[in-house]
This record gives structure tokens, sequence and C-alpha cells, in this order.
DNA sequence: GCCGTTTTCGGCCCGACTGTTTTCAGTCG
């Protein structure tokens, strides 16, 4: 674990100390901080060096003094000092679903109860049923939620979570009177593993909206069901919530549920200062209703430009939103190609065509075609049907930094295809590659699929790719496959290029590659595959760096 | 504990839902 998550962890650790000790805004200040850290894409110890801690989001002098005290000493003292103030099972306690700092220190103190089993027992021994709040459905809550199956999901992965949301947006199309629905949450921001689904709806009869919903055969268990929200948790304990708002109200709703949370904070207290208040049911000035009706309107009423779902994190957005000068992100229109497709040397004529017209399907002028070492008669067919206006790129996939030389008869590759986690880390000199032919970096293994990635492997990539002047990919497959999109955002900060690879093959996955792409602030004169063919082999002008 | 084109002190989002309540507390997002 780099240190970054360590001392998000602990950060996140004093938070729920001061909870249970009934600390008001201290805990909210501290995870603040553990978010901040947490979406670092460099070494926290940078930072510290450079004394620029306090620059931090969230991170004043208080808390950048424990940082460094960590970095120095590997410790925090006041941590330390919280944890002897409690017993550590009631952590365990506190997050239990459903069970917050209140009740776990009245467990604590009216019943001496220390821990999770302790807590069990008392349960059987019938020992909650006199206190004060605690009726037999409560006591019921409890028990289950002590059970070790309800244990609180993981995160799930950006593409695991898009997948089900896409198939419950499509099943309530069907079977339910649905006006208009929209998926909003982290996972329309794009981030890199999402807590739960949210997903909006208009209807002029919400119950049958919740009875079809309820009535999907995927879902697990229906956790709560009120008169504007259901929450169901689906197969692997996916938490979904589905709310029902008034259509005027749709935009504000979908602004609101969208987040983040930081974003939606600093959005706040510039409409208090507009003297407009903004929550989840409109833009209000007074009593009066002046936006909410669509998302665009709710940013146009505070005198902003739209901001795309995917830079909402409170990075700077908002000020540039303000003065008008939002960098344009890429979207699927601005590409032209995709130069990650795998072939076998031995594909059919009729596998070939297909790879074609989806390529034409979308508009692509040329597709790349990835072939193994020494396939130069396949490479020749591929090359031979470029009709119809798609271009055919031949690559040749590299698993070591030594590049074969051709053999004899066999041409060059148009580019080349480096294999990240074969390859093993990047030489500390720019090796190589220069300008021609192009480099492609995949499957850098940054992180595991839904984990954080770590920031300093991931670092040396792009710098040696800044560079070389070569492209990295990101995918749809999130760290698993290429970066993810704060490291995307590092590699736009230092001029690089990138990739946008959908490797699923359909739209959900482009759409997702994209996505991630655009958290990183992407300008589609930074990717490689959205450049014009001619200019696929020229070496990349020194990129300005995105603003932020 | 953080933060500031109304503040260096005094705020800090706020509404839905649940269970247990005759009016509210706790949790969650």
């Amino acid at each position: 674990m780099s240190t970054n998550s360590e001392l998000a962890d602990r950060f996140r650790e004093i938070a729920d100390l001061l909870d249970l000790a009934g600390e008001r805004f201290k805990p909210e200040a501290y995870r603040r901080a553990a978010r901040t850290l947490e979406s670092l894409t460099e070494d926290v110890r940078a930072v510290s060096g450079r004394g620029e801690l306090d620059a931090l989001p969230g991170v004043g002098a208080a808390i950048s003094e424990k940082i460094r005290e960590y970095l120095r000493t590997g410790s925090i003292e006041y941590y330390e000092r919280l944890r002897l103030a409690s017993p550590p099972g009631l952590l365990e306690i506190l997050r239990l679903p459903g069970l917050g700092p209140k009740t776990a220190r009245r467990f604590w103190i009216e019943l001496g109860v220390e821990g999770p089993g302790e807590l069990a027992q008392a349960i059987e021994a019938g020992r909650l049923a006199p206190l004060k709040g605690f009726g037999p459905r409560k006591i019921d809550l409890i028990r289950k939620a002590l059970a070790p199956a309800s244990a609180p999901g993981a995160r799930t992965p950006l593409r695991t979570a898009a997948r089900l949301a896409e198939g419950i947006v499509t099943a309530l199309r069907r079977t339910a009177p649905i006006d208009q629905i929209e998926v909003a949450g982290s996972l329309r921001r794009g981030r890199e593993s999402v807590g739960d689904i949210d997903i909006l709806v208009t209807s002029t009869e919400p119950e049958r909206v919740f009875d079809a919903f309820s009535a999907l055969p995927e879902r697990r268990e229906i956790s709560l069901r009120g008169s504007t929200k259901e929450t169901i948790l689906f197969g692997d304990g996916i938490q979904v919530d589905l709310r029902v708002v008034e259509p005027a109200a749709f935009g504000a709703a979908l602004q609101y549920f969208t987040g983040s949370k930081d974003h939606n904070v600093r959005l706040r207290s510039l409409a208090r200062d507009r003297g407009l208040k903004i929550n989840e049911y409109g833009v209000f000035r007074g009593e009066e209703r002046v936006g909410g009706t669509t998302e665009a309107e709710v940013y146009a009423t505070l005198g902003l430009a739209f901001i795309p779902p995917e830079i909402r994190e409170d990075q700077g957005e908002i000020a540039l939103a303000a003065a008008g000068t939002l960098p344009g992100l890429v979207a699927a229109s601005d590409l032209r190609g995709d130069l990650h497709v795998h072939a076998s040397a031995t594909a059919t004529d009729t596998e070939m065509s297909e790879q074609i017209a989806r390529a034409r399907a979308r508009g692509w002028e040329y597709l790349g075609v990835v072939l193994p070492p020494a396939s130069s008669s396949a490479a020749e067919r591929w090359r031979a049907r470029a009709t119809d206006g798609v271009a055919i790129l031949v690559g040749e996939e590299l698993r070591s930094w030594e590049a074969p030389s051709p053999g004899p008869g066999s041409t060059r590759p148009d580019y080349w295809l480096l294999r990240a986690d074969e390859a093993g880390p990047p030489p500390s000199r720019t090796a190589a590659p220069g300008s021609d032919p192009t480099w492609l970096v995949t499957h850098l293994v940054t992180g595991v699929e839904g984990a954080q990635s770590d920031p300093a492997s991931a670092a040396s990539w792009i710098d040696w790719a800044v560079q070389a002047g070569a492209a990295l990919e990101v995918s749809d497959a999130g760290a698993a496959g290429g970066l993810d999109g704060p490291l995307a955002h590092r590699l736009m900060e230092r001029g690089g290029r990138l990739h946008v690879t959908p490797s699923g093959g359909d739209d959900v996955a482009l759409g997702l590659a994209l996505r991630t792409a655009r958290r990183g602030w992407t300008t589609p004169d930074r990717v490689l595959n959205a450049s014009a063919r001619a200019a696929l082999r020229r070496p990349p002008r020194p990129g300005r760096p995105a603003r932020r």
C-alpha cells in the first residue's frame, strides 16, 4: 500500500474515533483530508518535501503537521492517544450498516459492550430490550447487521457497476411508466470504483415504478422503500438507489445526486454568495424557483458554463466554468480509430470483414490491428482489406524492451504496442522509441481493478511516456488495463498523450474508456486515436499542460 | 480542523427514511 493510502486510512480511523468521542466537525475535516490524499497522483512525501502540504484542499496546519509526523516517525501520536480512549471493537460496531457513533457509544457506556461478539451475546441475552429506543424491529436489524454475510460490500469496479446499471435501466424502460431516466452518482462521474448506484427517474406513477424495480429478477433484498426512494441490494451486494423526482426538479436532482460531495459543497457556497439556494429540488431565490429543470439550467443560473460530470471533483473546475475557460473534453465523435485491436495471424476473411464493418459503423478512418511478431503474411492480408474508407494500420506487439529486428522481406510495423506488464518498468532514460514509429503502451499494471493504483510506479511510466512521446492506454477496464482518471490527469498536466481503448468492443465499453479519459481532463488534441491518420507517425508536439 | 471577493471568528448541506416515538433521534447519502 502506498504511503498516501496508508495516511488516508489512518485519517479515516481518526475520524471514526472522533465520531465516537462525539466531536461535531473534526471527523468530516479528517475525512476530507483522507479523500484528498487518496486522489493525489504523486507521493505525499514529494509534496511534503516541497513544503506544499497545506496547499492541499482540506489540509491545514494541524493535519499537515500530522502528515509530517507520520512521514518522519511512521506513527501519529494523536491517533495513538485516541485509540486508547475507547475499545477497538467499538470501531467494528460503528462500521456495521445502520449503526452509528451514538449507538455504538451507548452500547459501550450502558451495557459495557466492547465489540461485535459481545453485542451479539447482549442481544441473545435480551439486554437490549430495556434500552430506551430499542424496539423489536431495531434489535432485529442489528442482529442482521451482525451476520457475516451482510458485511458492507467493498466498492465495485466501474465496469461491473456500469453493466448492472445498464441492465436495470433497460429493464425499467421496458416495464415501468417512466418519462426520463438517468444514472447519477459516482458511476456517472466515471469514478474508478463506485460504492452504490444512483438512478433517477421522472414518472407520474412512482408506485408502479417502484413495483417494477422491486420485481427485477436479480434483486437480492429490498432495504427500504418510501414514497420517493427505494433501495435494493443486488447480486453481489451492490446497493442501487432509485429515486422518483418531479420533472421540474429533474436537472437539480441529477446535479445533486451526481456529486461529487466536494463539488456540491463548493457550488452551494457559491450560490449562497449570489443570494441563491441550491438543493435537489431546484435553484431558489427566496421562495421562487429560478432553475432546476435541466442540469445545464442549474449551472447557467449560477453564471457557470456546464461542467461535465467527470470533472466535478472540486479541483478548480468551478472557477474555470465561471471564467468560461473550461477545456473541451474528448468525446466519442473525436475518435478516428482504434489502434488496440488484437487479431490472430489466422483470422478468416469473415472475421476481418466484421472488424472493419464495426469500425466503419463508428465512422472511423482507420483500424489498427495488433499482430504477434513475425506475422508478415497476416499483415499483408489485413492491409489488402483497406477498403471503403477504413485504412488498416498494423501494429506489432512487444513483450520486452528489445524491439526485434525485422526479418528478411518483412515490412516495419506502423507502430509498436508495448505490453507494460511483461516488459517491466521503463528505463530511467529515454529509450529508443523516439518519434517513428509511434509507440503505444498497454496493460499498465497500475493496480488491481477497483483498487487504488500505486502512484510511484505509474509516475515512472508517465515520466517516460512524456519524454519518449509514447501514448499510454486508457481503457474501460480501469486500472487493470491502463491509467485511471487521476493518472490520466497527471499525464495531461505533464503534456503527454493517451490512447482511448474500448476493449469490450461495444458502446458501453467505449463510453467507459472515454469517461476515464475525461476524468483526466483529456482534450482531443492529446488523444492518439483522435489524430488524423497522417499525424500518427509524426512526433507529437510537446503539448501545453492541461489547465486545472 | 478547515476556511474566507461579505468572515482570521464563526460557520460548517440538508432532506429522506426508519423505528420508536406522541414530536424526535440517529443514520445515511
